[in-house]
This record gives structure tokens, sequence and C-alpha cells, in this order.
DNA sequence: CAAACTTAGTGTAAAATTTACACTTTGAAA
DNA sequence: TTTCAAAGTGTAAATTTTACACTAAGTTTG
């Protein structure tokens, strides 16, 4: 099944989109089955990471935004380029000449590749079970394996584009939803940037910045002592952040 | 004048380059005008990064290497990617589509290129007079104006990121001589980062690091108290970063 | 309904780091 | 020998970071 708009796609420039989700206490990546999605038929249940040829009248950004789009049906996700990634040997592995011999017009054609990473909220954009189930999942960044072509690549340098972003800039409340605990924010911090921080001091660093806007509303359905929820207030952040502030 | 190697080239894909250099007082950018590079015979003095279309077996980075080889005659130059450019209208400018429509086999192929940020001590690797003077340049950045193409775009981004790495990595030693005062580190980071260093303070944080050694030799030459002059120990700074070191 | 469980929520003191600040020294040039 | 330019040097105050442990509140279980 060659894709129906691969006449206007430039045979070699591509796109591919770490998308990562924070389910409360794992970090998670969207990955694709591609014999699945492409509706091949070979053996093959290589994984890699959603992306695609872009078209010839395509910005990179939009090439990324349509292929997160097509997985998840949301526009305007956060989204990140991490950079190209063009080694001539990138596609050369056995299994992946044969995917794209199914599936390329031109498939020995060089291709590069230009990485994105996107972070969403699990909850709000949940993958619909039908149609999409079957080729598309969360898998747990920790237990990820051999992806195909140069995935892991990406993957590694999206996991150090993000840890650095959590560092500076406010991008971790992506990752949560609307209003959230100082609890979860911390669990996110804890788990993605793999350090132990303590979580008192976090606490009084996160609230101290005044970005963090307490709600009325608390946890609910928990089955132990309700925490309030806060919202980020990117106003008050601007104002913070030239003072050179560093999350944890 | 076509290029020779044009057979090989990748229509979709270039490199350019941004080649910072430090002459003791300001930072300096490399730039080619494109016209006198290509024997053109056109009427146009716009200045550009030096930068290639790739070639099809050949990976960015080395693509990147062999245009500052053919510039500088050097080969081992500092030199890190800083992301893909690809708006369909970064070559749309009509200074540009008479230069496209000179040189390229296809000038009118949608162009894709890959920015890389490289960062050399200008004493070492002077600019030939011959030949090459002609059309390149060292320029200060401060001054630099309208560019062709996009690659003003390219250069803000590789300031970006020149600032970023001065900020928490030692790359500040690639620009300087392998001996120097602690008063041209101290220029270079002050010309750099814009902000106002305390002279006193950053000695003091650079020293106890250790990862400066100190020599015997002293500058020569200088109309003052000439300066002694250290060595950047690179397996001291990892020891030191481990603790998450920032510069200033 | 009482006990157990789980996470929420809170303060302080010591250590480390950052900041602000000014005068003396040394060599070359005038 | 005077002048000039940068080299080189220390301290005290303020701020930030770190380490650390108990009580509160709601849910579940027996």
């Amino acid at each position: 099944m060659k894709k129906k708009y691969e006449d206007q796609a430039n045979p070699n420039v591509s796109v591919d989109c770490v998308v990562f989700g924070f389910d409360g206490s794992d970090l998670k990546v969207l990955l694709v089955q591609r014999d699945l999605r492409d509706n091949l038929d070979i053996d093959d249940d290589t994984l890699v990471l959603p992306g695609d040829l872009i078209n010839d009248d395509e910005d990179l950004d939009d090439a990324a935004s349509r292929i997160l789009k097509g997985l998840t049906g949301i526009k305007n996700i956060f989204l990140e380029q991490i950079g190209a990634f063009g080694s001539p040997k990138r596609l050369l592995k056995e299994r992946d000449q044969v995917w794209l011999k199914a599936i390329r017009l031109e498939p020995n054609a060089r291709v590069i590749t230009v990485g994105y990473f996107a972070l969403i909220n699990i909850k709000n954009y949940k993958i619909k079970p039908a149609g999409f189930a079957k080729h598309i999942l969360w898998q747990d960044y920790n237990a990820v394996e051999e992806l195909g072509f140069d995935h892991n690549r990406i993957l590694n340098a999206a996991i150090s584009v993000l840890r650095d972003k959590l560092y500076r800039e406010p991008v971790g409340f992506q990752l949560l939803g609307k209003e959230f605990s100082l609890h979860q924010l911390y669990t996110l911090y804890n788990e993605i940037m793999g350090d132990d921080i303590d979580r008192r001091n976090f606490r009084r660093k996160m609230l101290k910045t005044g970005f963090l806007k307490e709600t009325e509303n608390y946890q609910e359905g928990v089955p132990h002592k309700p925490a309030r929820l806060y919202t980020f207030v990117k106003k008050e952040f601007d104002n913070v952040s030239k003072s050179n502030f560093k999350f944890y």
C-alpha cells in the first residue's frame, strides 16, 4: 500500500516524532508497529517512532504536526525539533530494507530524518481503541528495546533534550493535566531526572516562585488524603525565568 | 560553474556552517561572498554562511567537515549540529533565486539544510590571503547584516547554542590558543555572554575547579605586566562536570 | 468503629555558593 | 622616572541549597 500523497513526498527527507507521555508514575513513549500501520504482509513486528516523508511544499514542523494529528487526532501539541539524523547507513538493517522495498517508491533513496519531540498528557489524548490500537502503543520508556532504523538513537537524543528542557523550561506541565498536585509534579521530575530529589525542598522551591496558582480543587477518588491541585501560570513564570530559574 | 561533484550531490539536503572565532576582543563569524566563491558573473555581493549540498554517500557531519576543510584547510575542528532548517520558503528571495539558477542542477528543488556550528582559534587557522581572501572574511558578529537565504536565522540559532554551551560545557577553550591567560578567558565570556561578569569572582571560580593548569609561561610582547598562561585539562573537567558545574 | 495504611503537608539549622567591592604589583612605553 | 594598562589578590554579607522527621487527613480493612 503506497501512501496516496507519496507523489508529493520528498524522497530524501523524513520526520520522526518522539512522543512522550506520563501516566502518573512512568514516562511513556508512543511507538508504532510498522507492518500493521502500513498493512504489510511481511513477518516483521519491529517497533518504530511515528514518522513519514515530508511533502515537498510542507514545513518540517508542519510535517511533524501532521503525523501527530494522524496518530492522536489532536493539533496544537507541544512539539520541538531535536535535530537531523543523517547517517548514510541509517536504513541498512535487513528488516528495514524489506520494509522500505515494500512501501517506498524509491526504497534506495538517501533519507535524512529530522527528529521531533512532543509532550502530551496521556489522559487527554487517549488512543482510540478502534483501528489505531492495533499498531500504536504507549511503551514504558525504560522498557524500549531495539527499534527499527536509527530510532533508538533519535530516542536517546530526545530524552537528553527532554531532561535538559525539564531542567530549565516549564515543559513538565505539558505532561500533566491542567490541574495537578505537587506530588504529581514531583513524581514526574523525580522519575525523568533520575535523581533523588528531596520532596520538601522541591515543594518549597516550586511554590516560592509564584508560578503555581492554588486552586480550590482537590484530588478525587484517591484512597488517602486528597492533595490540593495547582495550575501553572505562564505569565508569572516569565518573570521568574528572567532571573535564570532552574528546576531541579 | 557547476561543481564537479554535483552529480553525487543530493539535491534536497545541504549543510551550512556557522564558524565562530574570537580575536581576543570580539566574536567573529566566517562568511562567504557567494558570487566570488562560485566565480559567477552576476551582480550580487550577498554574504552567506559557508555551505553546500551533501553528497549522497556522505554523513552530515562529514559534509560539514568537508566544507570547513575547504575553507580553512584544517580538519578536526570542533563541530556540532544545531538543527535542521526546512521552511519551504527559505530559498525564495529574488537574489537567492538568481544564484540558484546560475549554480544548481535542480534550482527549484526543495532544499532543507542542516546547520552546524564550529569553533576555531582564529590565529591558528589564518585564512590564506591568496585565492581565498577574495571571497571569505571574518566578520564581527555584531556587524552582520542581512545574509542570503535563511542564514540569519541559522546564525541566530547558532549563537543561542554557543551561549548555552559556553554556560555548561568547556567549549570556550576551543576559541583560544592552547595556552591562554585568565584575562583572555574572561574577555571571551564577558563578550559572548553579554553579561557583566565580576572579574575577581570569575578568576576564583575558574581556578577553584582545578581544570586550569598553570604553566610556567607568561604573555609576551604586551605593554603591561604579562599574565600567566594556563592550559585546560579535560580530565580534571570531567570530574568537576559530574557535579553539574556551571560557567558564568 | 477502630486500627492500619497512604499520601499531604509543614520548619529549621548548617553548609555551600554567590555576590559586591578596591587596592597593590609589575612590566613596558613615554 | 613617571605614566599607563592590565595582573593579581581577600573578605564579609546575602542567598541558596541541603539534610532531615513528624503530624494531619482521608480511605480501606478487619
